[in-house]
DNA sequence: TCAAAAGTGTTAACCATACACCCATGC
DNA sequence: GCATGGGTGTATGGTTAACACTTTTGA
């Protein structure tokens, strides 16, 4: 028992809302506890932040080893530290919530074995700890900063469409959006290249596909240009 | 030293950042350290967490037993981790920002004779820790909040005038607003009550006084309003 | 040739902006 | 009576919202 402090000390953990999008639906990933407590029961990846490692890093780190996840958005939530929310000690928790595309991110078995899944977020099965609550705040964040921010791009492949782009604001907004309008008001940001390809393989016409100009969105944005809608 | 843990556990703290509002100045309230580290510095309201006390309960506790302050408006703000933060030890600490009315709220003298002041957001003394970044965090906060949540009312008395109201707003966004527009808006969203009353004491016409209804707010906001501007 | 989704303009309503003068009060 | 801020309306331009049909392609 080597460490030793003169005021009791709570454990702070980081835990993960990632979201994935892929074919009109918003999921979110979790993982199936092996361990006690709440041995069996799915939970946000997360665990321990170690003692010289920075908080994002120790997400980051989380979701690679638990998730073999790299590279992609992330962006720190909420801190979640009720007293009694972990069974075992007084854990106090730094939530992240992070977007990734399905199609382009394959999730890699855990590293301890666990399994690792994606569940509908309007559907989750029952959660361990609060991670409920977690997932809920995180949703609600997602919804609002979407709207103002550019981050929907990151829940979309690199070269997407513009039916791809609407149908994914309109799950996420979970409301109706109209086709003329919506590519009006996205292509006049200048925002979107267009890359010149079309989708390949679809059973209709065709669509073209754009890919979402970061560069060009921080030079507006430096410029005073407000993403919105 | 009576706790020991099988594994490193960092300490955690809150930080408050108190904003005040009085007569066309945004402040932020700082106390002055009597201990090390950084000795006779300024920093931010805050402490330790107690191992069985809430986040935003220790967060409330800090303020009031270091400047006295109560029945404030409080929010998480976000998460400061890096490693190196506190020279001391690995100290995690979970900001919160809080709006007052200056004139409503004197400051107690703290319970350890720290030295307790307002100093100007735009010019602050240089701070202990990493507390000048938490600022800026709350600050940016503070000017993306205000546009789409009626949060600038708890930096005005219960009672204020148009003008104060105008002016409010003004300085926290740094950009000056067209008067009529400003009370075409407020009006408006019909969540203004004139109280009937009017200023005292002042050496022009006197004004009118207004409340704001945080009531029929939320009733607003159930049915889909959205507060902005 | 049918099904499925892509792509495309116009109009009307609304909202945001710009703007200047008279009023009430205390000194 | 003058200085100070309180209070008020309108016209214009721009933005958003509503709306339906033709095109392309593969099966």
């Amino acid at each position: 028992m080597p460490y030793t402090y003169e005021h009791p000390h709570p454990a702070v953990t980081v835990d993960c809302v990632v979201f994935g999008y892929d074919d009109s639906d918003l999921k979110v990933l979790l993982i199936q506890r092996a361990a006690a407590p709440f041995k069996w029961k799915w939970a946000l990846p997360g665990g321990f932040v170690r003692i010289d490692e920075g908080l994002e890093d120790a997400a980051r780190r989380e979701l690679r080893e638990e998730t073999g996840l790299t590279q992609l958005y992330l962006e720190q939530l909420y801190s979640f530290g009720e007293p009694k929310r972990d069974p075992r000690e007084r854990v106090i928790s730094v939530a992240y919530y992070a977007l990734v595309a399905l199609a382009d991110h394959a999730l890699r078995a855990a590293s301890d074995a666990d399994n690792v899944g994606w569940f509908p977020v309007t559907d989750p099965p029952p959660l361990a700890f609060d991670h409920e609550s977690i997932v809920e705040v995180a949703l609600r964040r997602l919804k609002g900063k979407v709207r103002y921010e550019p981050i929907g791009f990151e829940l979309l492949t690199r070269k997407f469409t513009l039916s791809e782009l609407q149908r994914l604001y309109e799950t996420i907004l979970e409301q109706a959006l109209d086709k003329r309008n919506f590519r009006k008001k996205l292509l006049s940001m200048d925002l979107l290249v267009d890359t010149g390809e079309i989708q390949q393989d679809v059973a209709h016409r065709a669509a073209r596909l754009y890919g979402f100009d970061e560069k060009r969105y921080r030079q507006l944005k430096r410029a005073g240009f407000n993403f919105e809608l």
